[in-house]
DNA sequence: AAAGCGGGGAT
DNA sequence: ATCCCAGCTTT
């Protein structure tokens, strides 16, 4: 065994955190885990592991929930794509294989929302299957005890780290030794400021030698924010009802609830935006912006400038919803802070009662 | 090869 | 503000 995979190893049995799919070799708890801390810290994934843990035992129950119902449970995690791909494949499994998981990295890559990383990880960690993992952790450990400068998201640093990962793989250990790597990764050789005077790997680390701990590992940067100016029209009707609609198609939050949408490719003027909104429906009775100054909404490629209209119709909705039903609708961040403040406002007492 | 896709925590 | 997190899919 080399002394890279050797100490890590060793560290690994010393420090690593007690965490609930470390307990097992369930293949559905091991994929559950992966999927749902993919570009996830753990300390945010935790609980939804367990949330899902609770509502679905087993892979048959989560194939028999309704997507509407994994994506509620989902709410608030982001990559809501991955919701959707979990639902499905637990769906594929149930279906096409009785409940059984595929045991190989092979067929593991062919179901959807797994990718080249989760089929190793599950693979291995399962299975014993000789597959190194390569997560933005591994990339990090390798980059600077190698030394190596390959920008780790160029098709060239990809393949590099991977045939390296290959070549330092405890592959007799593989199970534990890809859960090492990561977790020396997160806890021991951080992004920022790691604490190199007591790393057990301290004496190989070209980085640390060269001092280029704080330069490595090398990332092309593209990240352009595109802003946008969104206004939701919350509707109340007669009844007090109101409207939601169900996103569609490409874009963000695919298959999450809203509030019908006006998107403005600038801030509007107030009377504006009310013309607008009269343009539109029949039968105000009165319009109201809920607050002045917008929301900005935060994404990691797009900031969302966001207004929202309390607007009161004389007749009732057709489709509408009321109000006590929200919750159940999955929603994104944006739309839940404004429900929480919502829900003690003059309209919501107003419109329950 | 590049873009699109969330939200939160640390600095 | 910026970076990054147990990445994958689509263009």
């Amino acid at each position: 065994m080399n002394t890279f995979s050797k100490t890590i190893l060793h560290w690994y049995s010393k420090y690593k955190r007690p965490l609930p799919w470390r307990n097992t070799r369930d293949p559905y708890k091991v994929w559950l885990s992966e999927i749902i801390l993919q570009q996830t810290r753990v300390a945010q994934g935790l609980p939804y592991y367990q949330k899902f843990i609770e509502h679905y035992p087993t892979v048959d129950q989560l194939a028999a929930a309704e997507e509407s119902d994994v994506l509620k449970l989902w709410q608030g995690l982001g990559y809501y794509s991955r919701a959707r791909n979990l639902h499905f494949t637990a769906k594929t499994i149930t279906t096409d294989n009785n409940g059984q998981f595929p045991d190989s990295y092979e067929e593991l890559i062919q179901l959807k929302g797994i990718g080249d990383y989760t089929a190793s990880a599950i693979a291995s960690i399962c299975f014993g299957e000789a597959r190194p993992v390569v997560d933005g952790n591994v990339y990090r450990v390798l980059a600077r005890y190698f030394g190596v400068d390959l920008p780790i998201n160029s098709t060239k640093g990809i393949r590099y780290f991977k045939n390296l990962a290959i070549e330092v793989m405890e592959a007799s250990s593989i199970s534990e030794y890809n859960q090492a790597i990561m977790e020396f990764g997160a806890l021991q050789c951080t992004p920022q400021q790691p604490d190199c005077e007591h790393c057990p790997l301290n004496s190989g680390c070209m980085a640390l030698q060269q001092t280029r701990v704080a330069t490595l590992p090398v990332k092309l940067k593209k990240n352009k924010v595109k802003i946008r100016y969104f206004n939701y029209l919350i509707f109340i009707d007669q009844l007090g009802n109101t409207k939601l609609n169900k996103r569609i198609g490409k874009g963000i939050w695919q298959h999450l609830y809203e509030f019908p949408l006006i998107e403005t490719d600038t801030l509007m003027e107030e009377t504006e935006m009310y013309g607008r909104v009269s343009s539109r429906e029949e039968k105000i009775k009165d319009i109201v912006l809920w607050k002045e100054d917008p929301v900005v909404h935060k994404l990691s490629h797009q900031h969302l400038i966001t207004r929202f209209w309390i607007v009161e119709l004389k007749g009732e909705i057709k489709g509408g919803i009321t109000l006590e039903s929200l919750p159940k609708y999955p929603v994104p961040v944006l739309l839940a802070e404004f429900l929480d403040t919502f829900k003690n406002s003059y309209f919501w007492s107003k419109s329950i009662s």
